[in-house]
DNA sequence: AAAAAAAGTGAACATTAATTCACAAAATGA
DNA sequence: TCATTTTGTGAATTAATGTTCACTTTTTTT
């Protein structure tokens, strides 16, 4: 009497599924998250709007699983790297690496943890705003190198290194939750001295 | 015969400007890019949501100016630093202590700078996610930190570092424009250095 | 004070995109 | 094959916001 799927049924099913978070992660990976409208996902999926909706609840539910699945592998990867038997600081550059190679390779969702907001003209100026912060710091380092001070490096991805570790580090690790005087006083320490460690001074 | 702005009228136009501009900082430092709408910034500026276009063309537009602005005052205060007479490594550090300090000192447009982009909903699975990375390299740190080849530190700090570290310099300095594999394989290397020379390694 | 110009208003309009739903197509069991 | 259930559809609905504009108020000039 009832009915029940059949073996092809569900597989088809579970197909379709598959497919809509493929598209949306293809989607997002060329175009941010500006692109990922749901019926450009249900389009790329060759299905149509409504049923991405027999899937998934909402399109907000649907693009946290598409992170969690990238991410998942991602961080699959790194631990393994993680668990190697080897010196700390070469598991260290090992897993960095491994993260940068894979995101240069090609479609990636490099920018989903970046993230790109609101307008593009917005979008464009808050770049060109973390440029500046960067060449402030690309200026002392070239100074310091050419004074032999510090040891020669790429500058450019240094700056860029300082200023992705900082603004990261003041909303990531535990967010802008408000903290006590002395932890603030520590993170500013922690910070300041994990970045001039990093540029060898 | 013409109609001639009144010194007084002028300056209450310019003010109505700036506190536009200050309301809608506000409001971005506040709550991020999401809880400024037009018609909340001309309610906290004390107008009406069509005079806000009296002074701007568009939201985009007035947004541009907000973000040109704080960053202006910011680059400002690290250039002097980075001007002093010090050494490279000590001015790199107190421009990043100086952001920083000032970043946590209260309201403040670091989130600007980093960004929450679409749904609340996935803004909280791309932060969970930012911590997921943190974690496995939080784990090196202890570990390479206890068995005595890394320096102690703080190593909460220090994950959210790597990670924003070598996102913003996948995405940032020249974004992600298509490199030669000689480029790349440079790009991973610095990156790589500079996390691993972060650390202590 | 009256006329002219500018500034301010906020409801109406336009746009964009997520979500729904009445219906059509396909699958299942009898 | 027929009745029933599930799945698929895409146009219509809804919702949220940026933008406009006919009108009011204020300012300036004569």
């Amino acid at each position: 009497m009832a009915y029940r799927r059949s073996a092809l049924m569900e597989e088809r099913l579970a197909d379709n599924r598959d497919r809509i978070l493929l598209a949306a992660r293809k989607l997002v990976a060329d175009g941010g998250f500006r692109e990922a409208q749901v019926a450009a996902v249900a389009t790329a999926a060759g299905l149509s709007t409504g049923t991405i909706y027999r899937y998934f609840p909402s399109k907000a539910e649907l693009f946290v699983e598409v992170l969690t699945l990238a991410v998942e592998q991602e961080i699959q990867i790194l631990d393994e790297i993680a668990r190697r038997d080897a010196p700390a600081s070469e598991r260290l550059g090992a897993a960095v690496a491994s993260f940068v190679r894979r995101a240069l390779a090609g479609p990636n969702l490099a920018y989903a943890f970046i993230a790109e907001p609101v307008d593009p003209e917005v979008d464009a100026a808050r770049i060109r705003c973390r440029k500046q912060f960067g060449d402030v710091f690309k200026a002392i380092l070239t100074a310091g190198i050419d004074s032999g001070e510090l040891p020669a490096q790429d500058c450019d991805a240094a700056a860029a290194c300082i200023v992705g570790a900082f603004t990261e580090a003041l909303v990531g690790p535990i967010g802008p939750t408000t903290r006590n005087t002395r932890d603030k006083a520590r993170l500013i320490e922690s910070i300041r001295a994990f970045c001039t460690r990093a540029v060898g001074g």
